[in-house]
RNA sequence: GUGGUUGUAGCUCAGCUGGUUAGAGCAUCAGAUUGUGGUUCUGAGGGUCGCCGGUUCGAACCCGGUCAGCCACCCCA
């Protein structure tokens, strides 16, 4: 008998862990649905076709793969052989394994939509909430199989969808109690007028690579990787001067045009940032006595934000936790204006976000954001005192239970103490105390456990009750 | 994939240069307390010291391997 384990990076959710993970995607999912987003599922696995060389060769390597079935049968043993080498080799084989879990969500519901595209209503609005796995090192905020949200537009190219999706971003964060966070902003298409200055449009892969490491290694250090990566010096003193552009949003955006302006795809990157400047701080009716922060006063521009997937080809977006977190980012997203083209499917344009959710779940605990009656889950309790005491209690529940209120009977008469003590463990907020007494009198002891006050209720007077918070 | 670090009761952790029977707090259970919980007091149960191997008269402790957690790198949510 082995000791029972589970497979490194995946974890159990206990019941309050689920309450808490619930409340955060059902603000997200609420959030979606106000802006008209319609729910999708796609599979666990997909095809290993589908996936492979969508998340560059770091990515194909965290992928996790679904070893075929019947490898054994003997009459396919040179067959398999054969693959398993091509494997050694470092290839996939598709003898060995043809299918894959989810790496993310993107991907599938881009295969979605190549699939279904005469159907669908574009644009066409989905939100899709489901585990991904990735074969990666687990390590703080970072686990083998966890949730993403996503929300993704297809099919339209306007502007608007990327100030809805940044508004969902302040409205969700906003909603969770974030009121911190930031959301950072670039656009690939300044990324890709930056490349074309230096060396072409086949350097801004390792453009981006290196300089969405400023924050974390030093000018220095992207400097040295810059020039590992062949860029000249002239071309390096070019991206110095770039990742020297600092300031306010307009300042920034004033400061990359003399650099990048002249450039078309840089003009038209930096016109797609005023735009969504200007749209959200005219996205809100003036509130008066609000000190909630606005979604414009919440956006930065951060011209070194590069995102690693390469699908991206405009505005980009990372949600990051408060400052005081130790946590980066916290959702993400951009648009692809081709990402249906992968499956054969040209010129359906979309814009999409991510939530973390197990992040978000981490900021929330440390900074104990979540609400107290996320943790109650039955309302009340009714004592088991005997057997005709409870029968007619469990009458009353049931009552209750039909007006939608949550409660449980004591499942034995046990001593006072013990039924208390299970009311306590449990969270529940209230009891009901029905003995031989209360029997007799047709009454019942109604007792709020938070205040210790009690009251003696009649039994019609107890089907009224509400059980809620104080 | 690379490097560092940790692994002792359900949980958090002590455990000296290797030396008889491995401890504490919290939690659990029982009692004080058979219709009023949270406090308090008393007592009890609970461990192949992650796993496998090696060194040694003797290993929780030293060595090797392995698995898992954490941290950093790579990358990423």
């Amino acid at each position: 008998m082995t000791k029972p384990s589970l497979p490194q990076g995946t974890r159990d959710f206990g019941p309050e862990t689920v309450r808490k993970r619930n409340y955060i995607l059902q603000t997200i999912r609420a959030v979606f649905e106000t802006y008209g987003f319609q729910p999708l599922e796609t599979p666990a696995m997909e095809n290993l076709s589908t996936l492979l060389g969508k998340y560059g060769e770091e990515g194909d390597k965290l992928i996790f793969k679904i070893l075929n079935n019947g490898l054994d049968r003997p009459e396919k043993e040179q067959d398999t052989r054969e693959a398993f080498e091509k494997v050694l080799q470092g290839k996939n084989s598709i003898q060995l394994t043809e299918r894959a879990l989810r790496y993310d969500l993107t991907i599938p519901f881009a295969r979605y939509v190549a699939m279904n595209h005469q159907q669908l209503t574009l644009p066409f609005k989905r939100y899709q909430v489901q585990p991904v796995w990735r074969a990666d090192r687990p390590q703080k905020g970072r686990y083998r199989e966890f949730y993403q949200c996503d929300a993704d537009v297809v099919g339209s190219r306007s502007p608007l969808n990327e100030t809805e999706l940044a508004l969902i971003y302040h409205e969700v964060f906003t909603r969770l109690g974030l009121t911190g966070y930031t959301l950072q902003v670039n656009n690939r298409q300044i990324l890709a007028a930056l490349a074309n200055r230096c060396g072409g449009p086949e350097k801004m892969t390792d453009i981006t690579i290196a300089i969405d490491k400023l924050d974390k290694i030093g000018l220095e250090k992207v400097k040295e990787e810059l020039a590992q990566r062949g860029l000249s010096e002239n071309q390096i003193l070019l991206i110095e001067e770039y990742l020297a552009v600092k300031g306010t949003n307009e300042e920034i955006l004033s400061g990359l045009d003399k650099l990048v302006g002249h450039d078309p795809a840089g003009a038209k990157g930096i016109a797609e940032l005023r735009t969504l400047l200007q749209s959200l701080s005219g996205s809100l009716l003036p509130t008066p006595g609000s000190s909630l922060p606005s979604p414009g006063s919440r956006l930065i521009i951060d011209p070194t934000l590069a995102r690693g997937l390469n699908y991206y080809t405009g505005i980009i977006f990372e949600a990051k936790a408060p400052k005081e977190v130790k946590m980066g980012s916290i959702g993400g997203g951009g648009r692809y204006d081709d990402l249906t083209g992968l499956f054969g499917v040209p010129d359906i344009p979309g814009v999409g976000i991510s939530f973390g959710v197990d992040r978000i779940y981490d900021v929330l605990e440390e900074l104990q954001l979540f609400p107290a009656d996320v943790f109650v889950g039955t309302q009340v309790l009714f004592f088991n005192l005997g057997a005709a005491e409870s029968a007619r209690a469990f009458a009353l529940l049931q009552g209750l239970r039909q007006k939608g209120i949550r409660g449980e009977l004591y499942h034995e008469n046990l001593k006072f103490d013990k039924q208390f003590k299970y009311a306590e463990k449990k969270n529940i907020p209230f009891v009901v105390i029905l003995g031989e007494k209360e029997l007799g009198e047709g009454r019942c002891n109604l007792k709020d456990l938070r205040s210790g006050v009690q009251h003696s209720l009649t039994w019609d007077e107890l089907m009224e009750t509400k059980f809620t918070e104080r």
